[in-house]
DNA sequence: TTTTGACCCTGTAAGC
DNA sequence: TGCTTACAGGGTCAAA
């Protein structure tokens, strides 16, 4: 599934076709995705126009005409596609934009998340309230990711991925980012020492803005808007490498669960 | 309060 | 080949 590098990604690619573009018809063919679909959502998006995107978190927000933002997450499964054709399987809605252009949702696992929201209550939204540190912003550093983790008696892996803590950073970011910081995956979140902190939240940062470069990591599910694979899968150090020799020192990467999750990392460059 | 595990749903790949 | 099982990039909720 789309981690915050997915997102971005499809993001800015929805941003460079759809600024200033007005929805003509909406086809919504089911409303129960991992949480209901909003009330009249047809009805209420027709006409409206695209004012803004951005992104919080792995939420995509699209901000409208009618002082009402979209807000998108795209669970697992979940794809933003241009064009193609009718028809396809597990296509959930389809958006038509005054130009003739066709904005296609599919999710076949359906663990995507959409709802209507009025623009000036957007950061009370209950999806968005509790979010934690925005890592690509200039306020993310050490400093501030330490305030976050302190005290925290869960394993490093767990709380990065926590979305309260720091936001973004999903499955794969986070083994990636502790492979470059040089930190044990289980290491007691609470108890890294603040130097490590300051090098995690700079491989959080780097890992990130390099997989954005890439487009992305295009896995099982996940192609850009246009249908292009992402590239960043092509750069992992660990994830996914289990048996094979670290890119350092050759000693093999290890694989093991943590809180239901796959974690890889090489037990001799992390401590 | 904090942490963990089950669950939501479907597709794919591996194993038999 | 065909069936079964495990697993997959997320987030929420309930239980421990």
């Amino acid at each position: 599934m789309p981690e915050l590098p997915e997102v971005e990604t499809t993001m800015r690619a929805l941003e460079a076709r759809l600024l200033g573009r007005r929805f003509a018809q909406i086809v919504q063919r089911r409303d129960d995705l991992r949480f209901a679909l909003p009330e009249r959502l047809p009805e209420r998006l027709a006409g409206a126009t695209i004012q803004s995107f951005g992104r919080r978190a792995k939420y995509i927000l699209v901000e409208l005409s009618s002082n009402e933002t979209l807000i998108l997450h795209l669970g697992m499964s979940g794809r933003l596609l241009f064009d193609g054709d009718d028809g396809r399987k597990h296509e959930h809605l389809t958006f038509r934009f005054d130009d003739k252009t066709i904005l296609r949702f599919i999710d076949p696992r359906r663990f995507g998340m959409l709802d209507l929201t009025a623009s000036h209550s957007l950061a009370a939204h209950r999806w968005l309230a509790h979010l934690g540190l925005e890592p690509l912003n200039d306020e993310f550093s050490g400093r501030v990711l330490a305030l976050r983790l302190a005290g925290k008696q869960s394993a490093i892996k767990t709380a990065i991925m926590d979305q309260r803590i720091v936001v973004g950073v999903g499955n794969i970011y986070a083994s990636e980012s502790l492979f470059l910081a040089g930190i044990s995956p289980t290491h007691v979140a609470g108890s890294v020492g603040r130097k490590r902190v300051n090098k995690l939240a700079k491989a959080i940062r780097e890992v990130l803005l390099k997989a954005i470069d890439a487009g992305g990591s295009s896995l099982r599910d996940y192609v850009q808007s246009d249908g292009e694979l992402g590239n960043f899968q092509r750069f992992f150090s660990v994830y996914g490498r289990e048996e094979r020799p670290c890119v350092t020192c050759a000693t093999p990467v290890r694989r093991i669960v943590q809180t239901g999750r796959t974690t890889f990392f090489c037990p001799k460059c992390q401590r």
